[in-house]
DNA sequence: CCATCCTTTATCACTCTATGATAGCTCAAA
DNA sequence: TTTGAGCTATCATAGAGTGATAAAGGATGG
């Protein structure tokens, strides 16, 4: 966390997200101290920033730290009811989810990671962790691929120079060519897959969600399990995502 | 939305979750116009703003204005798999809920609001709607009551003269005199009841849940059908939630 | 009961950031 | 093209944010 050191515009507020985001990627409460240490910021800077964040809810307090807050909840409740992407992507990820049985997942990118907005389960059982929210690296997986393969304009070799290297969940280790590589497919072909990368035994396809401008608004995952799952590539899937992607990026009220 | 605009240390990041409350209270987009409007500041100062939470994920922008962003489902997700109180109260609410046949939910305070954090159906079919983070009143409803009711020091009198007059789903009209009267009995037994106050034709119980120190950390509700909730006062319901909520505060760690 | 430690909060002068009025820009629609 | 609405950039000034330091609060152990 050693950005939002610079001096900018706006720096105070930036910290204050900086802060947040330490609550948020931890997994247990922290103190002051370490939450100073974490943020790069003096202890001082750092307890004015956590206690205006404990004031608006967005932080608590407790007897062995600090965490994340319950405004959180509300925040997050409003965006789940007004997201004009995630309302249209709803009826489609069921439609999807019912139609191949397996899992449809709706991404956003945040910064360098994306974040899951919503599920629906295809498969009989539902599960019984609740994902939606969960953070993930752009990186492995193929939902996170189609966000750094189709941002248009973006220097993949650059990326795949930056990320590397990646180990994936079956081993497999990839240097910078190889990540260009998957990469390049991704944005030709209009569509990513990935097999027991991030997850072992789920393999997954996804397609960008893109509005008239051609910008990226999200991206659409199927998963399954992997033995479920082989030569996904020829089989109608990927043009199904794609078509389901499509669908929802032309639904999507034309950006401003 | 007319605080935050004193001079006061740290205002602009008090000013910025002033513009995300209402992000959060819109039930719509808004343009950058109407959110300087509601929130009472310059349009530059607000655009500013709304561009750093937006940079964060806390906004979102569509083509037709602005919502909650993303990055909260993040933040919310990290509250609920990291607060002490929740993680706590799940058992216990699952708990009351089967026993009871009842829905068990659990509140904190935010402000002047109470948010739902958790939820748990006694009966059999499950809502489909997930209220989980929603923002409600303190004060219609009998988990809003106890956090009046039983903060300790607090001024009842002054309190029921803020909040009167009330309106109740079922027509009454609450004036200051029964306001008060309403939360010294709260405070009085230890427990709130509402029956058709905030949502016709349900009715609840709620108790506090206190830690060792007194300080109130949240608010265990018990909600069911009014017409089968006839003179809970008179039942052992009360007791059970009394203590439910004792049991939950008991097991929080040790506030500091 | 006192002493000690750890964590959090208050104090304060200086610097640099946040502010807001104004002007400029972008993009549709007329 | 012109018009308009919404958003962004510019800039001088004021005053808020910063961080070093010190003090207060609360727990723990002797």
């Amino acid at each position: 966390m050693a950005t939002a050191n610079t001096n900018s515009p706006m720096r105070s507020v930036h910290r204050a997200f900086e802060v947040l985001k330490v609550l948020e990627l931890a997994q247990q409460p922290l103190r002051l101290t370490d939450l100073a240490q974490r943020t790069g910021l003096h202890v001082a800077t750092t307890q004015r920033l956590v206690n205006v964040l404990t004031e608006h809810g967005y932080a608590s307090r407790h007897a062995n730290g600090y965490t994340a807050g319950p405004a959180a909840l509300s925040t997050a409740h409003a965006f789940a009811t007004t997201s004009p992407l995630r309302l249209v992507a709803r009826p489609v990820l069921e439609e999807i989810a019912t139609a191949s049985g397996l899992t449809a997942s709706l991404y956003v990118r945040v910064q360098d990671n994306r974040v899951l907005i919503d599920r629906v389960e295809g498969g009989q059982r539902p599960h019984y962790s609740l994902p939606i929210g969960e953070r993930l690296p752009l990186y492995p997986g193929a939902a996170g691929k189609v966000f750094l393969a189709c941002d248009p304009g973006h220097d993949l070799d650059a990326t795949a120079r930056r990320l590397q290297p990646v180990t994936l969940a079956n081993g497999t280790v990839l240097d910078a060519t190889a990540i260009r590589t998957d990469l390049e497919d991704a944005r030709e072909h209009g569509f990513a897959v990935s097999a027991d990368e991030r997850q072992f035994g789920t393999t997954a396809i996804a397609a960008p969600i893109t509005d008239a401008a051609g910008r990226t608004l999200g991206s659409l995952g199927l998963s399954g399990a992997t033995h479920s799952l082989r030569d996904v590539q020829s089989t109608a899937l990927p043009a199904d995502v794609r078509r389901a992607a499509h669908t929802i990026g032309a639904r999507v009220p034309a950006a401003g």
